[in-house]
Formats: C-alpha cells, sequence, structure tokens
DNA sequence: AAAAGAATTATACGAACGTTTGGGGTGCAC
DNA sequence: GTGCACCCCAAACGTTCGTATAATTCTTTT
C-alpha cells in the first residue's frame, strides 16, 4: 500500500446526497434548536421551517427525507399541513410532535399516514427511531417509484402505435387479433412489437409483461376495486 | 308506486350470509348491549364477548365482519389481543373504543393497523361510520386473498413437475433453457407447459405470466425487499 | 432541400411454440 | 393385478413469433 492521491474528504458540496434529511417544522424557537442539535449529533441533516408556509416555498431536495412536524403552527395548523402534503402529492413521512394533543388528533394524523405521533416530552431516542423509521420508508418508498418512474420513460419514448400494441400484447392478444384491434397487417404489428422490446429492454414477452403490469395495465380481470 | 308482493323480509335463515357482522369483545354488560342495539338498529349483525378469550374460542364465520374491541379489559387487553390476532394471522379490521384512552396508546393502537380508535363517549354515527369503513375494508382484502387462494388452489393441483415448469416460464425462459434446466427433452416441457395452461386456466402466457406474479413469482430483479 | 423518423406493408425464412399420436417406464391404491 | 397418475420422450405438423430486406408515404427537423 504505497502513498497515492485519494479523492478529498472534506468536498461537504458532495455530501448532500450522503443520509436522509430530516426537515422540521417547528414555531418554537428553542425546541427547533434542541432538535437540530439532537439530529445533528447523530450525524443527520436537519433543515428547519418556522411554519408550513415557509417549507413550501423552499424546494425540497430530491432526497431520502421525512418531516417532524409540530401540530400547533401559526397559520396552518400540522394537520391541516399534512392534508395539504397529500393533496401536493408529496409524500415525505410525517413525525408529529406536540405538547398539547388529544386522542382524536393522534387518530386522525394517524389516518392520514403519519408515521408517529410523539407528545412532549419525549425521549430522544423515541424521536430518533421514529425518524430512522420514517426515513427507512421514504427511501423504499422512492425506490419503488424510480422503478415506475424509468418504466414510465421508457414507455413514453415509444410511438404511440407502439405504445397501443404493447397495451394488447400486455393484454394476451395474438399479433393476429392485436393487428385486427388497430386495423394493421400482421407484419406491422409484429415489427412494432418487436421495436417496444427494444425499446423497453425486455428480454422476454415475461418481463414485458411485468412491466406492463407495473406501469399498471392489467391483462385479465383478476382484480379490481 | 302499487302495493306489490316482496321478498319476505323475515327468511332469518338465510340472513347469515347477507350482511357483515360485527364482533364486539367488550366486558361492561349494558355498553354491551347499548351498543349490541345500535348495530341492529342499522340491519347489522352484531355478536358480543366478555372477553378476548371467549372470542378466540368460539370459531368465527368467514364472512366480511369487523371487531368493535374495548381498551381495557379483563385479562389480556385490547391492544395486546390486536397484536394476538395479528400474530394468529386474523386480519379481521378492529375499531378501538375506550373510556380510559390515551395519546400513546391509539398511536399504538392505529400502527398496529387499527381502523380507529374512539373515546366514549362517542356520537353513534362516529361508530357507525367507522364499522361501515371497516366492513367495506374487509370486504377488499377478501376478494384480494380469495384471488390468490384460488390460484394457489390451482397451482398445488398441478404435478411437481409442472410446477417447476410454470415458475421457469414465469421467469421468461425458452422451452429449450428450462429444458435444460431440468434436464429434460424440449418437448417434454412443452408438453408440460400445455398441462399448466390447461389446468391453469390461463387462456394466453399474459395470464400465466400474471397468475405467476400473483402468487409471488418473481420474473426479473424489478424490485426487491 | 435533405435527413430523420414514424407509419405502413410485402416477401421470406428460421426459430419457437403447441398439440396430437403413440410410445416407454415407475409407483401406488383398490 | 388392474387402473391411474406421474414421469419421460419422439415424430410430425401446423401455428405463431421474430427479424431481415426492401419499399412507399408522410411529417418533422435540420
Amino acid at each position: 500500500m504505497t502513498a497515492r492521491f485519494e479523492a478529498p474528504r472534506e468536498d461537504s458540496k458532495i455530501e448532500a446526497a450522503a443520509g436522509p434529511m430530516v426537515f422540521i417544522v417547528e414555531d418554537d424557537v428553542s425546541m427547533r434548536r434542541s432538535l437540530t442539535n439532537l439530529f445533528k449529533q447523530v450525524g443527520l441533516n436537519a433543515v428547519t421551517f418556522g411554519s408550513a408556509r415557509e417549507m413550501l416555498q423552499s424546494k425540497l431536495p430530491d432526497v431520502v427525507s421525512c418531516l417532524v412536524l409540530d401540530v400547533r403552527l401559526p397559520g396552518v395548523s400540522g394537520l391541516d399541513f399534512q392534508s395539504e402534503l397529500a393533496k401536493l402529492n408529496i409524500k415525505i413521512p410525517v413525525i408529529f410532535i406536540t405538547g398539547h394533543g388529544d386522542i382524536p388528533m393522534s387518530v386522525r394524523a394517524m389516518k392520514g399516514g403519519a408515521v408517529d405521533f410523539l407528545t412532549k416530552p419525549f425521549r430522544d431516542q423515541e424521536l430518533l427511531d421514529a425518524v430512522l423509521a420514517a426515513a427507512e420508508q421514504d427511501r423504499k418508498r422512492r425506490s419503488a417509484e424510480q422503478i415506475v418512474t424509468h418504466l414510465r420513460s421508457l414507455f413514453e419514448a415509444l410511438s404511440p402505435r407502439e405504445q397501443e400494441v404493447m397495451k394488447l400484447v400486455a393484454t394476451g392478444l395474438m399479433n393476429k387479433q392485436i393487428a385486427a384491434e388497430l386495423g394493421l397487417a400482421e407484419i406491422t404489428v409484429k415489427i412494432y412489437r418487436g421495436h417496444v422490446m427494444k425499446k423497453m429492454r425486455a428480454r422476454s414477452l415475461a418481463e414485458l409483461i411485468t412491466m406492463a403490469a407495473t406501469l399498471g395495465f392489467r391483462a385479465n380481470r383478476t382484480e379490481q376495486t
């Protein structure tokens, strides 16, 4: 092991993508500070906001993250903010903390998909456990979502005809039937089908069917509702 | 609106399979009675138990149902009972009711998958709404489960060799490759494959692949964990 | 205007699939 | 021991699939 050049360790501009991020929406300044300290101590990247609006206005980085949210906030309440995030299709896992909670509040939060609902005072470890669980949940969701996003982009790169053919192939129709359905010659369908396999990078019909299923094309009447 | 004959309302022997059933586990006798009355009034079939053990000992009918569960019970607590049901793989939706609840309790219940957590006193309508939602949830779960159960029974009716072939077909292998994998002649694989299609009642490869996916056979590395 | 890509079809051929017909053998249950 | 299910294979034939070659038309991009 001779001494050699290595990539510098202090390139703090890259580390943004390192660990999970924790967003904190909390109006109480001292609480905010203590939360931030807690997270920094265990190496978590924490970013704080004083209100829901503040957080919505800043553009959130696209990394594994979770949200520690106070229920009682100036302006929109934490619970309403949770609904709002859902409506905006922002799927960040939420951990509520509150000093003045009640049961209906916690139930509403949990129904809304919250990871946890902690009442002050709580032990640091409780919050950290919740944050870690939330981050893990977000990581899984992202990795699943990334797959369908990738597939969708491949699919959208298909020509319209190719897309139609792919859908019908996934339905289980034969080339002949697809041709009839689309008013084409069978040979044409075969060619588009070949394009589909190449462009979707499917190495077998089984893979293509699986992709189609992932994209939400239903093959048969296996399930509904 | 002329008077006309209608199906008789009193055929109580058939109605067992009619609507959803509501199980009630509650030790307080007067509460039990009032709950029963409430459900009867809206045409729901209610069955009560005084404790968790009582309910576990009676054999539950296999119909759409839900469980209204008091948190504070003699013997096992409602929350422990919920865990126990999960461990026993009994997936009945649970609605908690309690007179002496706190937030950690409700959070644990909701994390455990409870549909709702109501504190006494609650409005009748609140409980009814929860029960209806729970029943609907159970109905969906059952209909989904029934499909995989059916598929599994078809799959298990295959001979061992046929099962192996089906798995490999679902993987996207060609007959030739399957033959090599299993040390068979290609023609043999073709024949088993034909059996698989018939016995699984698949009318196309696409359907078979979908079935295999439903049964949990993964085709490619599309997703994990 | 030329290039590029889409949509479309034809002819042709080889590979893969599916089924039928007709055999072999084993092992178990009645 | 006869029947039955499973296991295994072959020859043969027809169908379906996949791809290559080649061509026409249209639209869009450069």
